[in-house]
DNA sequence: ACGCAGATTTTCT
DNA sequence: GAAAATCTGCGTT
């Protein structure tokens, strides 16, 4: 991650809380019935690249676009178990945060790795912002229903890695 | 510990 | 006009 115009500074966790928003069908989805704005364009884009969106008039939101071009989908990052950079989250969120929340929860984790929508349809392979392979054993993520919608809410989209101390709520 | 008002953009009604 | 893929600060138990 980087600190865009000014100092750049890596940040490193490892994703520890995701929901899945899996399609036009998906009725919590901003691309559901193929809505097509500006804001969702990115969610039609190539598969490997960040959609940064901005909500509630306040907080900005990462995911990574799953699907073909032209398919709107995509993963919501929604927590993090910070491994590097701390001092420098710690700096970005203020000393307002404890450790444990520094990323625990996707607005939260977008200001510790200085994720803004200029950041919006970059490559998540290759350049300032990466997400890695991981490789969880089975039965280490467990599943649940999606946080904060009312549309779709019980579809069980959203993965934890089972007794992370460091998931959001 | 819990609950709620407030921040104020994008999108739809 | 209102709800939304949220979080914070301040009030009350």
């Amino acid at each position: 991650m980087s600190d865009v115009g000014g100092a750049r500074r890596r940040t490193a966790g490892r994703i520890v809380e995701v929901e899945a928003y899996v399609g036009p069908h998906d009725p919590a989805s901003h691309a559901y019935g193929h809505r097509r704005t500006p804001r969702t364009e990115q969610m039609y884009g190539a598969p490997g690249t960040a959609y940064v969106y901005f909500t509630y008039g306040m907080h900005w939101c990462l995911n990574a676009v799953t699907e073909a071009e032209g398919y709107p989908a995509a993963v919501l990052i929604r927590a993090l178990e910070p491994l590097a950079g701390l001092e420098t989250m710690r700096r970005r969120r203020g000393a307002r945060t404890p450790d444990r929340r520094l990323c625990a929860g996707p607005a939260r984790l977008c200001e510790a790795l200085a994720v803004t929508g200029a950041l919006n349809g970059a490559s998540l392979r290759r350049g300032a912002l990466r997400v890695m392979r991981g490789s969880p054993r089975p039965g280490v993520v467990v599943v649940g229903p999606r946080v904060g919608i009312t549309q779709g809410a019980d579809w069980p989209l959203r993965f934890c890695l089972k007794g992370s101390l460091w998931l959001s709520r």
